[in-house]
DNA sequence: CACCGAAGCTAACATGCATCAGTAGACGGT
DNA sequence: ACCGTCTACTGATGCATGTTAGCTTCGGTG
């Protein structure tokens, strides 16, 4: 069956959990590759969709858009499908933005259906997708009732360092994003001056420096502890897994 | 078949998007109706289960410990599945938690496999759940990012009251609830002192007056106003909806 | 090179919230 | 009736964050 050239990514987070056959035909649900820039809105909330998306390089981001404010609610890595549950859910209760330019591939929803009734398995991983957002969702909740500025800075870099691990991308002194100071205000529910202050204390403690979105560090352990970031919730390596025998 | 009496409350959400034999078929998979107190633990994180909790009367909080704090990352109210994810992550990241007297119905995961390869409107009706789960998620982290104290706890009786509504258990002039000012803190991700001049802000408004975790009020919509409360997540009626087909 | 807009940055002041200290009322146990 | 504990409540003080205003740096473009 012909798909196209989606590299590496995808079904990232998957890759060793499924079998060959499986992965191969996760990947033919994908029929179109496509590319959008900087700011563009893939999805929006209430719009019905047909078909769903897999990222296959860049940044997402999940906003909820309230009065003239954007409030970013989740980050999309490689890998990620981003929008399996507008499948169940028909309209979306929030949009999906580019972060930066991405790469992304498009499922139909008819081929999905398809994938559900007769592949179990593989029914069981799309699942297990979207019950990993939502344990990203409640760390998040919880990020945001327990930290300061600057260690949700740090905590949202950790776990996208985190994640990149998670998929054979991760590098050992710095992490690369398109990320605006604006953006990751959004993300910390602060004002944009404010994560200015807190990137600039993130420098002054030696912890790392974050240019245009790009965090240089050269003790990624240090930061880690500082953001108390405890990685189970990711449900990789470690006392937290899911079900193998399951899936 | 016999199963234990579990009122109307049992699968809540959703009793009018099923079938009455699927929903006859999803109560039979509760072979035991258990009582649990105020602060009881019924799952904790970490801990293997064989069985999935779906909650009867009373509400449950879902908490991640860090430090010697609680966050309440959480709510659930009756007809909620309150560990569907358990089923597939094996060891859950948090532990639900009773916030009052609660009763339950307990249902084995075997039971549980055997609805999802059997039944396939159960298990996409058992996947919804999970989705609404991470959309309602998805709201905190926006009112956790946007709203200021007195503001949240407008949203979260707000909320409430809404899904009480959906099971037709709503009253017009006021929601009780087992909750402290401490667990109102822990959810809002304040100190319980400001949680208490929150509470305070909101009688002084004359939107409502919270006693020993009762709202009272005479205005719901003037609460929803002021907490800018829009209920489009919950998916119940309105612009917002799921696929009554896909279900 | 000159210009422009977007992003990054800084200062000054106002508000939200944490913290510490302490009081008062409700409740269960003895 | 007494006691201890938990919850609700209050005031004072300091830190975290918002707001407003203005400035600088950088990358792209004419």
């Amino acid at each position: 069956m012909e798909f196209p050239n989606t590299g590496d990514f995808l079904a990232g987070r998957l890759r060793d959990k499924l079998g060959h056959d499986d992965l191969e035909y996760i990947e033919s649900l994908v029929v179109e590759r496509r590319e959008a820039e900087t700011g563009q809105v893939l999805l929006s909330r209430g719009a019905i969709a047909d078909t769903s998306t897999i990222l296959i390089s860049g940044y997402m981001f999940r906003t909820i858009e309230s009065g003239n404010q954007r409030f970013i609610v989740g980050l999309h890595v490689p890998g990620d499908f981003v929008d399996l549950h507008g499948f169940a859910l028909k309209r979306l209760d929030h949009n999906v933005v580019a972060a930066g330019p991405v790469v992304y591939g498009v499922a139909p929803h008819e081929k999905l259906r398809e994938a559900l009734e007769e592949r179990p398995r593989v029914a069981r991983a799309l699942w297990f997708a979207t019950l990993l957002d939502a344990a990203i969702h409640r760390k998040w909740i919880q990020m945001l009732e327990q930290l300061d500025a600057p260690r949700r800075i740090a905590h949202i870099y950790c776990e996208l360092h985190r994640r990149f691990e998670l998929i054979g991308q991760a590098n050992a002194r710095s992490l690369r994003t398109p990320f605006t100071q604006i953006d990751l205000a959004d993300m910390c529910g602060v004002s944009a001056i404010h994560a200015n202050r807190a990137v600039g204390k993130l420098r002054e403690l030696g912890l790392g420096e974050i240019r245009r979105g790009d965090l240089y560090t050269s003790d990624w352990d240090a930061l880690r502890k500082y953001a108390q970031f405890e990685p189970d919730y990711l449900y990789g390596d470690g006392p937290l897994r899911f079900d193998q025998d399951w899936l």
